[in-house]
DNA sequence: CGTGAAAAGATTGTATGCAATCTAGTCGGG
DNA sequence: CCCGACTAGATTGCATACAATCTTTTCACG
């Protein structure tokens, strides 16, 4: 398989090639079809998108910046495989921030803002509707989706791109520690959200945004049980 | 001049070389020893620290990430020179980070954290009372590291990171806008910050904060009047 | 003399080659 | 039989070479 086989079906993918391999790699690795762990091998990712391993390399740095990929020197790179603490600073992050977004998105939300905020919860509930793990890769998308055009209507590009970080990283640690998919939940409470919205009711929007991610971390199982802290505790220290 | 020049003299040097470079151009541009807009040629940088080409754009990719540079297809790399805009899109996010960070501090502070804070204030009132560009250039990192230092103690690394991103691109900014230096101002609120923490009052430590960023913000002269935007206006559009 | 096209020079984007490092498999000793 | 050292293979880090693009200079034409 090569990327031609798939360029026209991609996204807003970047007219740099090495830009364009990021977007694929994120996506595959935030739709779960990439494990966490996973190694991402210069010379097989090149060849797979017909570059040399010069674009590989601009483009796993990319994703290790944005804490997607672990990169090892003399190593290589790998699918992030973020321990219950990361994953409880990046929820704690998104606590901190998504509220304080979503203000600014209710002061600044239009109509045109509103009509996507729908469509984008419809396309959320008939990918839940489908089966099929493409279906499931798209709902992931979808929801995700979600609070990225909350930070978009908010109108600051910093806190966006914050937010895209958060947002990936997030799916990788559902797919770690999720007990439950629970996404018929997240559903609803997305509903909720867009009422609030739409109400222009700041102070509603913000609390409910601010236990939709409460939600979606309690259905954590963030235990220290991961292999290295188990194989500690095993030895009693 | 080369690298060897100043290699004992770095602070926290990453051991690979193109992080090495980064930290380098990085002290630079936040000391204001690169003005915003100066372009970054690769094959002059690489001479500058005997690399090549590759090591050079690995570390300009990185910075272009963090903000501080930005990067043009097919025609290099500049020191970031932030809009308006952009000022107020990084100190709105500061705006909403930091006051958060800082009762998450509170929570965790302890005898060996205000210790390291004593010691920032000092180094900074020292380079304060000190005359020269290498005193305003250290008093401008001692300043930074305050509130890297608020960050660090939270210990939330991500936020950290975002921190590192907002701070470096925050002196830019004054860089470019800054009415008036205010360090002495800005080092009172510091003290004040330091209060409040030592006596583990989270609310009033919030609050000054916020207030901190707001009268960082206040000192800025903002108005629509940069290049483009003024030929615009003369243009009649 | 000013304007625009065209060519020369400089700079970036990408591929490739070599050295250093890591990994896996093999062999010998205990 | 198990463990460690050693060697062969594979992979990454870096430098360099070439192609594509941009920039500047030159020069012809109006």
């Amino acid at each position: 398989m090569t990327v031609h086989d798939h360029a026209a079906a991609g996204g807003p993918l970047s007219d740099d090639r090495a830009g364009a391999i990021r977007d694929r790699l994120r996506l595959a690795i935030v739709g779960r079809k990439l494990a966490p762990g996973t190694k991402l091998s210069e010379a097989e990712v090149g060849a797979l998108f017909e570059v040399s391993r010069t674009v590989v390399r601009a483009a796993l740095q990319m994703l290790a910046f944005e804490g997607l990929v672990r990169s090892e020197r003399n190593r290589g790179a790998f699918v992030a495989n973020p321990s219950p603490d990361e994953a409880r600073q990046i929820f704690a992050s998104r606590r901190l921030i998504e509220p304080g977004i979503a203000r600014e998105a209710c002061a600044r939300v239009d109509a045109g803002a509103l009509e996507r905020f729908a469509a984008l919860i419809a396309e959320e509930a008939s990918q839940i509707a489908s089966a099929g793990p493409q279906a499931r890769q798209a709902e992931i998308k979808a929801s995700g989706d979600f609070h990225l055009l909350l930070a978009e209507v908010a109108g600051n590009a910093i806190l966006h791109r914050f937010m895209e970080e958060l947002v990936a990283r997030s799916s990788l640690v559902i797919a770690l520690y999720g007990r439950s998919d629970a996404s018929s939940c997240a559903h609803a409470e997305h509903r909720g959200i867009l009422d609030a919205l739409a109400a222009g009711d700041a102070n509603r929007l913000a609390r409910l945004v601010g236990e939709h991610i409460d939600h979606i971390e309690a259905d954590l199982d963030l235990a220290p049980q991961g292999r290295a802290p188990a194989l500690k505790d095993a030895l009693g220290l």
